[in-house]
DNA sequence: AAAACATTTCGTATTTTTGCGAAACATTTA
DNA sequence: TAAATGTTTCGCAAAAATACGAAATGTTTT
């Protein structure tokens, strides 16, 4: 039998839970979408982890697709992506169904 | 200000997409949740994985809480823990709402 | 231009994940 | 008891994730 490669919706939907797969993520994900959206810094006091690596994990949403920053200087205010988000919400929806 | 750890469901919620952060986890959970069970041998011959490596996806997935597997010679059965399955369900849509 | 501020990037270390084939294990069949 | 069958564990290697502090970057304020 032939060995099949993962369908796009698979690779989709895996990189979704992996930008989930872990809890300072999940809390940024919970602050961003209960408030509008949110400053860098603000974020990092409320957080168990140095600056940088927060700057890490925030990256990480945003190469996800789910969340993405606007410069408004001196500071950087990230929000939600509401295509991603959306999108995320979506297939894990039709994926537990 | 305090620095505050990870609430429980935070973690188990983090959990439960990391268990999902690969495509062939997705895949297998895909496969498990349409048909009621399968046999470890016969997905093997679906996906583009050793034998070895789908052992340990699967014990993974069982670490997690969202398969079981019964063994009924020789083959071991797994199928989705209900239980386990409903609760990331669950989760994932108060996550997302 | 220098100082202050907010954030990211760099360099590095540690841990975890992913993957394979060989060997081990447990059960059933011959 | 020996062979066959289905699955996991072991040993290993390579890649990715996580984390930190120091340094760099880019703005704004002084």
């Amino acid at each position: 039998m032939v060995k099949e490669k993962y369908t796009e919706k698979q690779l989709k939907l895996a990189r979704y839970a992996k930008a989930l797969s872990h809890p300072v993520r999940i809390q940024l994900m919970e602050i961003l979408s209960k408030q509008s959206c949110c400053y860098s810094g603000d974020i990092a006091q409320d957080l168990p982890i140095a600056r940088s690596t927060l700057s890490q994990h925030l990256s990480e949403l945003k190469e996800a697709g789910l969340i993405q920053g606007e410069f408004n200087p001196p500071k950087i205010k990230y929000c939600i992506r509401k295509e991603g988000w959306d999108e995320a919400k979506r297939m894990m929806r039709e994926f537990f169904e």
